[in-house]
RNA sequence: UGGGGUAUCGCCAAGCGGUAAGGCAACGGGUUUUGAUCCCGUCAUGCGGAGGUUCGAAUCCUCCUACCCCAGCCA
């Protein structure tokens, strides 16, 4: 980072606070968190802004952060999702501390802890219905009545649960519960589930068990075993905290550590729940999770937003307790900022009129050149130029009355300034049977390469062109938001009731400058005057350039 | 409703008894061969409401209000 370089401001995280502060007191030698997902669904924003977090104050305090698939739950999961999420992480750019890890690592050890609480006196089976369980469970204001089976001897609990483990009773029929209070006004501590029957495959254990733990039962000893110090998750499961802390308190865990929540990121504009994202998917609104207009990693990356800029959204992001909702367009800056540092210039047209300079041979090519970035030292691209160019439709006007201020582009009569080439004026246009514009014929001012037009001659502005010889045609696949209300998934009506039926455009016939046939896949350009664009991580080659729009450049003209 | 949590500019958010940071958005202006970038400037006599304590309150006390979460054998 260069001294010039304003060292950006710090953002409020009262997690961070708290660490230095334990670190300061000694109340831990090294800081470790981790990142836990579930593997039923691919990572959205919201995820990615857990990572920053987890992994950065990992990495910011010198300790480690483990990536642990929670993996308690095989009826939702899938190996699919645990390779995609692992594939994120990294192209994020993070590294996590030894090998994945799984909840599922650890099942013989929850296992050998549920028969010490039942020996304890502290867990049963309990054969309640899901039904039953429900009214014994009582309401907010009504406290809930003890399990019939609660008081049931440890040994039978250890034999049931024993046979529970052996598939000898069937999904529903009995579960393992903590003992704790009916009558707590935390729900979370009426006798919660340790371990419940599920005669399914797990994706990394196989058939070796027919009973899976709750997420409760799993996650403190997780973190534990794992060393754990900071377990940093959402608002949700703060009233989740008090249970945490009893399994810790009454087991013989290698480790305390202590959870800490925070809100999560919402962003206006967007659905982030993994049910709603999937059924997108699943309805075929989007061509998958990795559609890029899904606020998934993988979408954005689809889209072009790349792995740094996401970071610079999320680290510049308050991490505080309410739960707020940010504005797209917080993120839409993150992205153009970095974009704009990073991305080579380049010129396409996307709406093509054709533009014939009258004064200049069919057979001549004139070279010109053009720096790949206005500010960086990004070297120099070389533009055909020859007698018939594309220029943008929009790019032109025959309406002479036009206020100089108002149209900054080619009129009729006028002059403009070809981006990186020639000063031209329009002299005539040739129109089509249906009265649309074929042709513009114009004349170039010669000696305006690099050089002001002589006295007199005042262009209007400078627009962008592509050789309608030399060029290449594109395809450009125009994104906008999925969504067209700030929150589609709050309100009566269905989230997809407010689906944006023009998120999605395709334009087959662009022009681009040819030495944009040479990119790799997923480079992002800004087409100047257009946006930011990447050539698709799968469909672009130099044969059928294919790219995708990330984001439109800002646009201050109130006309537009 | 019982419990848990949150209320400060359009959005996010600092502030922790001494007289309202910052980012995004918006709006002016300057530079510019991208209507971009960049630069400069404007933007809360006000901190959910009502009382109170204090020389002094967004910060302390009391009461009230609104919103979010839990009441799955989901995480």
């Amino acid at each position: 980072m260069s001294s010039k370089e304003t060292a950006p401001a710090r953002v409020s995280n009262f997690i961070r606070d708290i660490i230095e502060a334990d670190l300061q007191s000694n109340a831990c030698a090294a800081v470790v968190t981790r990142f836990p997902p579930e593997p039923n669904g691919y990572l959205h924003v919201g995820h990615a802004k857990s990572i920053c977090l987890n992994f950065g104050l990992a990495e910011q305090f010198g300790g480690q952060c483990n990536l642990r698939f929670d993996d308690t739950n095989p009826s939702k999961e899938e190996q699919e999702y645990v390779d995609a999420i692992k594939a994120d992480v990294e192209w994020l750019g993070f590294d996590w501390a030894g090998e994945v890890k799984y909840a599922s690592d650890y099942f013989d050890q929850f296992y050998a802890w549920a028969q010490h609480l039942i020996r304890e006196g502290k867990a049963y089976v309990c054969d309640l219905s899901a039904e039953e369980a429900s009214e014994y469970r009582g309401w907010a204001t009504t406290p809930g009545k003890n399990s019939p089976y609660r008081e049931r001897a440890p040994e039978e609990s250890l034999d049931l649960l024993e046979r529970m483990k052996n598939g000898e009773f069937a999904e529903g029929a009995r579960v393992l519960r903590a003992k704790i209070d009916m009558s707590s006004p935390n729900m979370n501590l009426r006798d919660p589930i340790l371990y419940r029957i599920r005669k399914q495959s797990h994706h990394q254990t196989g058939d070796k068990w027919c009973i899976y733990p709750s997420y409760d039962f799993a996650h403190g000893q997780e973190d534990a075993i794992e060393g754990v110090t900071h377990s940093i998750c959402t608002l949700e499961f703060a009233d989740h905290r008090p249970l945490y802390e009893w399994f810790l308190d009454n087991l013989p865990v290698p480790s305390k550590p202590r959870q800490y929540e925070f809100g999560r990121l919402n962003l206006n504009f967007t659905v982030t729940s993994k049910r709603k994202l999937k059924q997108l998917v699943d309805d075929s609104v989007v061509s998958g999770w990795d559609d890029p207009r899904m606020p998934t990693i993988s979408g954005m990356r689809r889209r072009g937003f790349s792995a740094r800029a996401i970071r610079s959204f999320c680290n510049g992001l308050p991490v505080s307790k309410s739960d707020g909702v940010v504005d797209i367009a917080q993120l839409e800056s993150a992205i153009r900022d970095d974009l704009d540092k990073h991305s080579t210039r380049a010129m396409c047209v996307l709406d093509p009129v054709k533009l014939v300079i009258s004064n200049l041979d069919e057979a001549v090519v004139e070279t010109m050149t053009a720096p790949a970035h206005p500010k960086l030292e990004l070297g120099l691209r070389e533009l055909p130029f020859t007698r018939e160019l594309y220029i943008d439709r929009a790019d032109f006007s025959e309406d002479t009355t036009l206020s100089r201020k108002k149209f900054k582009r080619l009129v009729l009569g006028e002059y403009v300034r070809l981006r990186s080439a020639y000063v031209i004026k329009a002299d005539e246009v040739v129109k089509g049977d249906d009265g649309q514009i074929v042709e513009i014929h114009a004349s170039l001012v010669p000696g305006t390469v690099g050089e002001n037009p002589p006295e007199g001659i005042k262009p209007r502005g400078v627009i962008h062109w592509v050789s309608a010889t030399e060029g290449k045609r594109a395809t450009v696949r125009v994104y906008d938001r999925l969504f067209n209300h700030p929150a589609p998934d709050r309100g009566e009506a269905d989230f997809m009731q407010h689906l944006n039926p023009e998120s999605y455009r395709v334009l087959e016939n662009c022009w681009v400058e040819p030495g944009l046939l040479d990119a790799a896949p997923e480079t992002v350009f800004q087409f100047e005057r257009e946006g930011y664009f990447v050539a698709d991580r799968y469909d672009f080659s130099a044969e059928t350039p294919v790219f995708n729009k990330t984001i439109g450049l800002v646009d201050n003209w109130a006309g537009r």
